[in-house]
DNA sequence: AACATCCGGGAAAACGTTTGAGTAAATAAA
DNA sequence: TTTATTTACTCAAACGTTTTCCCGGATGTT
């Protein structure tokens, strides 16, 4: 069905279809052949074939009109767990993007986020600008600032600055976390989490340097942030040493995980060991124990990118800004000085 | 920059330009106006207008060229717990998709399914057909048919035959919790969740009824499916009645948020009462006393609702087909024989 | 030498819209 | 009555591609 078939039938022009579907100005055409157009259009269910209307009204090239909508660009994990922080996020990106009438698509990227293919996938769709969020790499970000043009990243860790960024810092949230730690008297700590390229393993070594506390190896194990990464992290982490206190999760789901793998290895928390994570995702007040987390505002960090986005595609500002949200340490039950258990049952 | 852009610069036809960068057959063009063609392409970071092409090759109109891909539709809920349902089932999706070199996209509908403003969202992409998750009615459906051609819905609720299906009867699942209530001794079973076109609310009517137990609406309290709609559902139902033994929660998430309430008033799970619910997301293994509850394969449905679609796009099969696929009671710590407590204890 | 074949390349017709310019009739203003 | 204005339309030109048909020349075959 198109508007010629429309027009045929209805025994108008084209344009006077056009004219009576969109609606245009007063002298759109008589009540007779609006009726007849829309009887029509309902009897046959015509839609309008969106890529000559792009076409046509110049949507398809680089910013003529825009389309009220925005992309919301993560790479899909393979634990569901760890969606959640990413469904929060999209959330109030959603929930504030609607608040200004704009739609958001969500491009999910499946099997990675260095892949060409990817691209393709992503490139197919006519945005006016997208946000990005949780990790991406500085080859993505230019892809997606050149083919998009507006593009706002949030997450936890610190991009380059010539990008509208708004964050809650990992760097500094890690600092807060080894702050604690210190001043419960932990000073063999170990991390579980990412260490390429992210913020937290970084402000977990600068803590320690500051402190003069000598970085080792065997206390920091590599893993995917996933349930699973933690489990098998601090698995691993438990075969190398277990000469630590405490335990720094670089988010949530490495620690539920890790303390799956801890329980069973018969380790009481906090008892034997402390543990601090980041993220406070909805999920750590139903786990036992209560995670001690790191609380970040995360749909808070999705409005205010869907904000500065838009802000940005409707020209409210052309520099690019860092925007930093605060996080709190909230004290729940993983957490405990060294010796914690032994004085209070001796 | 545009085709006509390139070969203005390069001193080609357009028609030479196009065929240099789709690399048709071998007598594209000479390897000098090639390298001529991808340079300036290079050099301005030229990208096809998908408009045009796609008009252009018919990708715009009905059905005539595959997309290679498929959307991935549902409603966004309020609660981040819920949403780990329909990321697994979205992974299952992406993952036998990819496996069969579709892309899809995810048209998450925000505020409300029956929203038309929600339609137009949805109508403006182009794919080769459309799996709707978790729950749908008739209208949305039937606008889905007639816009995407291609439709399979899978969850737990058994809708119109003439649509592809595939599902995991929450009715039958409904009936097993009950049947395993009554076989431990349980006669007097609330239910907290949805009550309306809800096939599980029906299971629980209907094996009350088989059963000669009179259906007490005290015992059910409507309420909506998350944590925060289970929370405060059994805060209700404990005002209304506290004449159960056992709790048949719709959904893990409503479980999660009626454990809270029942711990907060003092109840012992699954001591004082005994809860079952249905789904078996991934967080039920973390938290504290691990759920029983009945495992819905729910990451196999979703890579089934891909298979079956897109079996369906490419013309594998034109009637319309219902999948079952099975459940079983994975039996963890919340359920018990009524007065377990009391004769342990003894 | 005559013929077909192949190869690099161009002209132009679509695809389904939107929209500015134009027009014939009806109505209003002079 | 003539002239302006509005109403209710129609025509046709775009938008940026893809693709079919065409052509001139080089090469290969009788």
């Amino acid at each position: 069905m198109t508007l010629k078939d429309i027009a045929k039938e209805a025994g108008v022009s084209i344009s006077t279809v056009s004219r009576v579907i969109n609606q245009k100005g007063a002298s759109a055409a008589s009540k007779e052949v609006q009726d007849r157009v829309w009887e029509i259009v309902r009897r046959t269910g015509y839609s309008p074939n969106i890529a000559a209307r792009d076409l046509k009204s110049g949507n398809s090239t680089s910013a003529k009109k825009p389309t009220r909508s925005i992309a919301c660009i993560f790479a899909r994990t393979e634990d569901p767990m760890k969606d959640i922080f990413f469904s929060t996020l999209a959330r109030g990106l959603e929930e504030e993007a609607f608040h200004h009438n704009y739609i958001v698509k969500h491009l999910i990227t499946f099997v990675d986020i260095d892949n060409p293919a990817e691209f393709r996938h992503i490139t197919g769709n006519r945005v006016d600008g997208a946000a990005v969020l949780g990790r991406c790499n500085r080859q993505m970000l230019s892809f997606l600032k050149k083919h998009f043009n507006n593009v706002v990243y949030s997450g936890l860790n610190t991009i380059n600055a010539k990008y509208d960024q708004i964050i809650c810092d990992g760097y500094q949230a890690a600092g807060s976390v080894m702050e604690k730690f210190f001043e419960l008297g932990h000073t063999r700590i170990a991390y579980i989490g990412d260490t390429k390229e992210e913020n937290r393993y970084e402000g977990y070594c600068a803590s320690l340097s500051a402190k003069k506390i000598p970085l080792r190896r065997e206390l920091v194990v590599h893993a995917p942030m996933t349930t699973e990464g933690g489990y098998q992290g601090a698995l691993r982490l438990l075969e190398k040493s277990r000469d630590f206190t405490a335990i720094f999760c670089s988010n949530d789901t490495v620690a539920i995980g890790a303390l799956r793998a801890l329980q069973e290895k018969g380790l009481k928390i906090p008892g034997d060991v402390s543990l601090i994570s980041i993220d406070d995702i909805d999920v750590v007040q139903y786990i036992t124990p209560l995670l001690t987390t790191i609380r970040i505002p995360i749909e808070e960090l999705g409005k205010m990118a869907a904000k500065i986005l838009i802000d940005r595609i409707e020209g409210g500002h052309r520099l690019p800004m860092k925007i930093l949200l605060p996080f709190s340490l909230v004290w729940r039950e993983t957490c405990a000085e060294p010796g914690f258990h032994k004085r209070e049952n001796g």
